[in-house]
DNA sequence: TTGCTTGCTGACCGATGGTCAACAACCGTA
DNA sequence: TACGGTTGTTGACCATCGGTCAGCAAGCAA
């Protein structure tokens, strides 16, 4: 008796599988470096496989990185009963200690932003929805145009400074985090918009 | 007789056609939505010509950029006679006027909607040795680390900045301005890094 | 008109994203 | 233990892409 040609799966497991080695190669490779053809020899499974689960490559790139999308979502969610900015800020340490752990993954992320539109779209999401509920703990009616210039483009300045501390890896976590809060405080001030009460730190 | 089956061109000419058309066409269609064979078509010309006078579509594509580039470059060039903080204002005022021009180009190129990996290596390399010019105007030796990353974040701030501004537009270029150079001394301040005397504003 | 330079082209290649009809692993049943 | 059906899985195929090559022909010089 030969041994079976291929080994059988249950759809669900065989989903998560893909899912789960697909993230881990595009954190390791680019969007256009890897081919379907390859992602498949690399899980052991053919080309067909892969679009029996995945319509095409780029709704499963975007699977893959949506399950990033929600751990982010999940890990940087404060706590409510927080004042404001003691919920940025703890917003802002879970986050630099993820992307401390999945450092290479978030410096393909920032790469990639500029050339696969998923990736773009994505980060474009998050950044605006962040805003929003930064914008909202300021100005709980409407932001003023300045004040949202600020804050979104200090969502950028975020990005930056992470890039360079995992580039550099020459600032302490915590140096890092009182120079993004302080940025934002500079940014409000230069839009007029003092925030309330800086209550130390 | 039949009519000439094409046209010819000097080889300067026709490059300089294919430059103008491509970021013409590059400007309007992201980068693999357009196809070499469409490009030639668009022009008159056969595939083979193209790669004739441009190595491959990568390196087409890059040419197309590097004009826009050194446009750039040549209109934010400080007057060097100036004191440095009025340096950055004047390169601050060009880049705000270029993009106010260039409105679509300027979207089109922080979306990355244009591009691969040479999008983000030039608008990366920009981002380098602008903020390598600004911290050699505030620390002639070697900048500190908390400096470098206030500086190089800020150019991502400036980015987020622009684009909601070019999206929003409900500021003014000086209110803008102004919110810019505010921030970078804010994100100078937070990084215990106060530039010389801000000669009032 | 001829000849020659060289700008230019049709036809082709391997690889890619994506599709389809058919095969076979494995569970339920007797 | 044999078998039949479900459905997870595959080899073979397609159009198109980036890129190449041998050869044609536009247009100047004689």
């Amino acid at each position: 008796m030969a041994p079976p040609a291929y080994r059988r799966l249950q759809a669900e497991d065989r989903r998560r599988q893909l899912l789960e080695r697909g993230a881990e190669l595009f954190a390791r490779n680019s969007y256009d470096e890897l081919s379907m053809g390859e992602i498949a020899r690399q899980v052991g499974i053919s080309k067909p496989l892969l679009y029996h689960y995945f319509p095409s490559k780029r709704e499963f790139f975007q699977a893959t990185l949506s399950q990033a999308a929600s751990e982010l979502q999940a890990r940087t969610e404060p706590d409510p009963e927080l004042p404001p900015l003691d919920q940025l800020r703890q917003s802002l340490e879970a986050f630099l200690e993820l992307i401390d752990e999945n450092e290479l993954a978030y410096r393909k992320l920032m790469q990639g932003v500029n050339g696969v539109a998923e990736v773009r779209d994505l980060v474009e999401d998050v950044r605006t929805r962040t805003a929003a509920r930064i914008l909202e703990g300021l100005f709980p009616d409407e932001a003023p145009p300045k004040a949202r210039a600020a804050v979104y483009g200090w969502l950028w300045f975020m990005d930056g400074a992470c890039l360079d501390w995992v580039d550099n890896r020459d600032l302490s976590r915590e140096e890092l985090r009182d120079l993004l809060l302080g940025t934002l405080l500079g940014a409000l001030t230069a839009a007029d918009a003092v925030p309330l009460e800086a209550d130390a730190g």
